[in-house]
DNA sequence: CATTGCAATGTTATAACATAACATATATAA
DNA sequence: TTATATATGTTATGTTATAACATTGCAATG
């Protein structure tokens, strides 16, 4: 389990990393959209749409609202640079975009970090049963909460 | 992938072993937590809360509120007898109580139908990964969602 | 250089999902 | 009887998300 923050360095450098994807795909990375990007990567723990509008309210000291950060996390959800934990509505970063498809997620019920376990014989095992019922995956939600070793010692 | 409904006696088996469970483990089956089960596990296919309240409505010709369909959605997933798919807002009903802890699922997105699909490598690959993570699960959420083999045809 | 088209954003309103808080009822045990 | 616990009724509100339409800004085309 993560026990600190990412490095700045870590933080920039995953930033960087989305806004090239972006040049080379010609996709916007308006302002809205990597002022969004950044809170939720910043953030470090799960965090909630209207958290995320507070912030840039915030910020900006102008009038926001809801459908602003919705389409923002829609264009990174789309993009792979961010996922849904539908398990508490909240939205984490990507820290290793376009890598992968599927995300699955360990998610500490104590301290609320995170982090991504996207092991390739999970995946094939995920696979596997799906085809083994013939059905065709387009996305998969596995979200594991529980408690990470720091917060079980406790 | 599931291809009809489930049959009536089918129904009518899953009612009386929940019923069974209840009674045997000094659980108050009442008559709210009854016709909200059978709402859930009638319908077939994954039903929201609202959808509920309102054939509960039908049903009674009383008035009635959010508060008693989520109360009586939290005794059924608390004692196994429902689950919730995060990913949709939706419940379904879990036609093999206590028989296992976790439950995964594919979901349909075309039809909607859904299935139960809990093999135990795949829960042994889940159990794995946590603990290779020195983390300790209290509950999973997997939900696959795509297409079922009929509608993957059409 | 219009003007047209398109992608993104602004804005208002409301839909959809869920719970807090307190009142009332019902059953059972002391 | 009274106390206690469990369940339900009821009002209000909190939280999450989207529909619908207006506006802006920019780039391609004539």
């Amino acid at each position: 389990m993560k026990k600190k923050s990412k490095s700045i360095s870590e933080l920039n450098a995953t930033i960087s990393r989305v806004d090239e994807i972006c040049r080379s795909n010609n996709l916007g990375f308006t302002d809205i959209r990597k002022q969004v990007f950044e809170i939720i990567i910043k953030n470090n723990k799960p965090i909630k749409a209207y958290q995320i509008l507070d912030e840039i309210r915030n910020i900006t000291n102008k009038p926001s609202h809801p459908p602003t950060v919705y389409r923002a996390i829609d264009f990174l959800i789309e993009n792979g640079f961010v996922h849904k934990l539908n398990s508490i509505n909240s939205f984490v970063g990507c820290f290793h975009p376009k890598t992968h498809e599927e995300c699955y997620f360990l998610i500490c019920k104590k301290c609320n970090l995170y982090q991504e376990c996207c092991d390739d014989s999970l995946k094939d095992r995920i696979s596997k049963t799906a085809v083994h019922n013939n059905f065709i995956i387009s996305n998969t939600t596995l979200e594991i909460e529980g408690h990470c070793l720091d917060c079980s010692k406790k």
